[in-house]
DNA sequence: TTATAAAATAGTAATAATTATCATTATTGG
DNA sequence: CCAATAATGATAATTATTACTATTTTATAA
């Protein structure tokens, strides 16, 4: 049974407020302020309790630490290969791919995640 | 300068001869079979650097430790979300859906990385 | 071949990210 | 209000990976 903590909604409120997708230790250096004695071991409860009950995503993108996202809603990410700034994207669901991905398969494809790569536009830039 | 280690070729070798996607643990379990004396660190250091000459590949699923692939062409990989095995799909590139995320977007889309989940077969089969 | 420079190794320590433990505190339903 | 139990803060432990270093191996070329 799932009680009420004002840490919680504190974290679920922070990332909210955020677009960029923040490391746990980027939220629990923020609520420090909020509240100075808040564990680390608090901000990873609560964030793996939210992605659990799908009010968060957890994003894995296999450099450095998880980066989590207040936006719970189906959505599709970049990151950036220089900078390594994970960025929201505006565009459609990709659901056929399930489809093609099911084709051949003899278990069930039940979703995906889909990352991409390049280089943001500041990164773009100096590049050049 | 790249020169040739006999540990190299090993794990090299080793990925070719399996379809699971082993993890640097695995790897390093079977490699000492042949080289008693073999250190992880040279797991580690050699599947990195044969990622970076893209002579295998890295799969970083979000869970557990990364898993290696002998299998450097472009192809997509399944996740059971119960037994966490990972499986080679047979399907077609998707090259398509980088413009998808192009469209809207600043900076330049270079590649993508996609997994989808659900239940392999055997796991499939358990839950009925 | 042998001398030498560079690269790779084994062994080990260190780091980073995350999870577990546990005594104390906060929340909730009756 | 009170008892049950969930959540917390503090800390230890674990997992996965990378860094360091003295020694060994490989490539080059005299």
């Amino acid at each position: 049974m799932l009680k009420y903590s004002r840490q919680r909604e504190s974290i679920k409120k922070f990332l909210m407020t955020r677009t960029d997708h923040p490391t746990a230790e980027t939220i629990y250096e923020n609520l420090r302020k909020e509240y100075p004695k808040i564990s680390l071991g608090t901000i990873y409860r609560n964030l793996s309790l939210l992605t659990d009950i799908g009010e968060i995503q957890t994003i894995s993108t296999g450099v450095g630490p998880d980066r989590f996202d207040g936006n719970a809603k189906p959505h599709y990410h970049f990151i950036c290969k220089h900078c390594g700034q994970v960025i929201d994207l505006k565009m459609q669901g990709l659901e056929h791919i399930n489809l093609l991905a099911q084709h051949e398969f003899p278990g069930i494809i039940e979703g995906h995640s889909v990352f991409f790569y390049g280089s943001c536009e500041e990164c773009m830039r100096q590049e050049k």
